[in-house]
DNA sequence: ATTGTATATATAAGTTGTTTATATATTACA
DNA sequence: TGTAATATATAAACAACTTATATATACAAT
């Protein structure tokens, strides 16, 4: 977990994303995903991402659906119709983050950081 | 000052950045200078930005430089050799970083977020 | 048998990094 | 005369994390 600080913030928006994209999702499973599609750079922790979960839940952005696998509870989010438009505003602010991120950090020559 | 939450955690590098690219710069100036380069979209404010200049100065990443302006004092900041190093460090990071969240919010053909 | 790893969710306490509010002071323009 | 821009600074409040802890099943290895 190199990036422990940098994290902030935008962990909510990572979790909508892949919601949207696989349709429903359970807990332990969206840090799978996220370690997977980081090769392992970006690690969740269960006491950041389930609160957020449950806030996203207060709030009507997700709605969740129980069900049991092998004995073990699994907790599927999936997204309400408002969480769609939610994840649309969420992705265009962070492209736009990061877009301001790499103009702020584009290298001008002369400097290296290789 | 759309992206709030998103900046969480970013502040340090972007400030390093700066002074590595130009030499030493004030605080006053480095909120110009970030407020330039993401056209008014990342406003950085002085109760976040003047705790980690005096906290990178206690670590030995930066020292200061008082001088006179107009009547108005002018601290200058710029990087200790220690600090040169830290900068590629954190550099590199966030290089990384964004190529993470990237990865996690490329859209895949059917989902739009224009 | 039992230890360890992977699977699965959850919360409380502590820390960190912000925002907001406030203070001070000069210069320049209307 | 007051408002905006320039310039630094800190305290209080808040939000978002990390770390620690708890619980429980399945499966492989020793």
């Amino acid at each position: 977990m190199i990036q422990s600080d940098l994290i902030k913030g935008s962990l909510k928006t990572i979790v909508l994303k892949l919601l949207d994209e696989n349709g429903r999702m359970y807990g332990y499973e969206i840090t799978r995903k996220v370690e997977e599609l980081t090769d392992g750079k970006i690690k969740l922790t269960y006491g950041a991402l389930y609160p957020v979960l449950h806030k996203l839940e207060s709030e009507g952005v997700l709605v969740t659906e129980s069900e049991n696998f092998n004995n073990r509870t699994r907790i599927y989010y999936l997204l309400t119709p408002h969480g769609h438009s939610v994840v649309t505003e969420k992705i265009k602010e962070m492209t736009e983050f990061i877009g301001s991120l790499q103009r702020i950090i584009d290298t001008k020559p002369g400097l290296s950081y290789a």
